[in-house]
DNA sequence: TGGTGCATGTAAGGATTTTGACATACGCTG
DNA sequence: CAGCGTATGTCAAAATCCTTACATGCACCA
């Protein structure tokens, strides 16, 4: 075997720091949110309506990273408390439009506030060219790993 | 409210990234591992325990961003399989030293093979500056979170 | 026109993980 | 020495998530 086949000490390994970052950050939105009463998936599903309104239950789940099954307890959850509304039929095909409601905006507005000073607390210290590139450096391994080929 | 406040578009948030390149890169873990029978928090405490020997399970918990109760059963599992081994009873404190057993080498080269090969894969194209940089970014995102100051 | 493939929403079940709680063991300090 | 704080292992219960499964709707093509 090859120097190099094997993952080496953890301290060096992307994939480690990555996993390390992930659960600070993930752990860190929780205590931000729990004062507003809402967890990470409900923020996220949240967030992206209130970018993207009309987005269907497939849509949010991909665009979380979860289930659809996962997503749609979420929002069951957010419309049975008055932030989420979905048309009781697809206008077309199967898709359930989900949109906010004024109660849903108000909220992601407060939680988006929370979760931003939690980013601007995780990036402290680095230059702007710098979060740029691991921006940009992220969203490349993302698609490395993503890819089918 | 200022503008930069809120979280803004999700491609350019550091934290949705960072979500979705650990999103995939368990997904490409999992995918790896399983043909080896292993999962990736069993996996975790394999090459934890390759590296360091002899720790306990709190420290595995803490090594793999789990809590000790999850990682307790993890260990249960390994330990069932014969590859990892527990005294009965704790040399001092209540702390239960764990070591891998030789069927668990032999588990974690070829484990760690495998995924050796995603993140090669994950980091495919980055210059090794590059791959250093995201290294010691992703560290610092992490200690800034983790501060408890 | 009928069939095939794919995507969606939903439900049921199981597996995994966390939360809460307790007893124990060590170190420190008065 | 007694008391307090902290850390550890473990148990039981709850919550969360994923896997499997099925019915429906649309697009495509023979």
């Amino acid at each position: 075997m090859h120097q190099g086949d094997t993952v080496g000490p953890l301290d060096t390994a992307v994939g480690y720091v990555l996993k390390e970052a992930a659960s600070a950050l993930r752990g860190a939105m929780d205590a931000a949110l729990r004062p507003l009463g809402l967890t990470v998936p409900q923020y996220s599903c949240l967030e992206l309506l209130g970018q993207r309104p009309g987005l269907s239950n497939a849509d949010l789940a991909r665009g979380t990273f979860v289930t659809r099954q996962s997503m749609n307890v979420v929002l069951q959850g957010l419309e049975a408390r008055g932030l989420v509304t979905r048309p009781a039929e697809a206008p077309q095909g199967r898709q359930l439009p989900a949109e906010l409601t004024a109660a849903g905006y108000d909220h992601l507005r407060a939680a988006s506030r929370a979760v931003q000073a939690v980013q601007v607390r995780m990036v402290a210290g680095l230059s702007a060219a710098r979060q740029q590139e691991l921006l940009e450096t992220l969203t490349a391994c993302a698609r490395n790993l993503t890819e089918t080929t």
